[in-house]
DNA sequence: TCGCTCCGTAAGTTGACAGTTACGTAAGCA
DNA sequence: TGCTTACGTAACTGTCAACTTACGGAGCGA
């Protein structure tokens, strides 16, 4: 169960372009701090103070090498942050609803 | 096909409690801007100018009834949002399955 | 140890935003 | 016409967040 601490922490780190392109990047693959900040125009220090933010939403983890930082993306928090996107906006009807609609959707072959 | 800008408007309207608060009241019934006002402790105006940010992002939409405005919320936005979200997160495979359930979906009809 | 690379942090500036009070406007009614 | 209700808008203030430059520290090779 995700704390509604952490939705607001998460959700207000997406609502910020750069952070998503962030996380777009690190989606799949494991990036160094200036290898990220390297897709960027603005300087370095601003790109670490995102990872800061995103790290602190538990939407990145960092692991260091040597003298690099390696971050790469938490699917988990996204997921629940949809989770708890669908139950704001879901009530229990609609949701019943919802699910009819796809089951229908997968019997319509 | 929901433009960037809209996401970007939309995902910061949603970052802010207030605002969230206000989505989940007009949810389910059209309320009066005064109504809506009456569930928070701020000032009126202050609601008023929330209520502008949610309808510029697309996410409640206003009726006129003599002096009063009504407002209800539209799925279909928040919808979108949702869609994005999974869009930007679905890895490559993901993401074809997803096309090709939504290609599906419209031969299906 | 010296120097280089990679990176976070401190400090300061600027702009955006949430809140306030004061005011204006449209609708309805006596 | 005048009064009241139900709003939005203007103008202002304080706070926060996204930058910048300057600096410091950890790791590694010579």
């Amino acid at each position: 169960m995700i704390t509604l601490f952490a939705v607001d922490a998460a959700l207000r780190a997406i609502a910020d372009p750069s952070r998503r392109e962030i996380l777009r990047l690190v989606r799949t693959e494991e990036l160094a701090a200036g290898e990220i900040a390297a897709h960027f125009s603005v300087t370095r220090p601003a790109i670490s103070q995102h990872l800061g933010v995103l790290k602190d939403a538990a939407l990145i983890q960092e692991r260091r090498d040597g003298t690099r930082r390696l971050y790469r993306a938490r699917p988990e928090t996204l997921a629940e942050l949809r989770t708890f996107l669908e139950d704001m906006w879901d009530d229990g009807l609609a949701r019943l609803k919802h699910s009819a609609e796809r089951e229908h959707e997968r019997n319509a072959q």
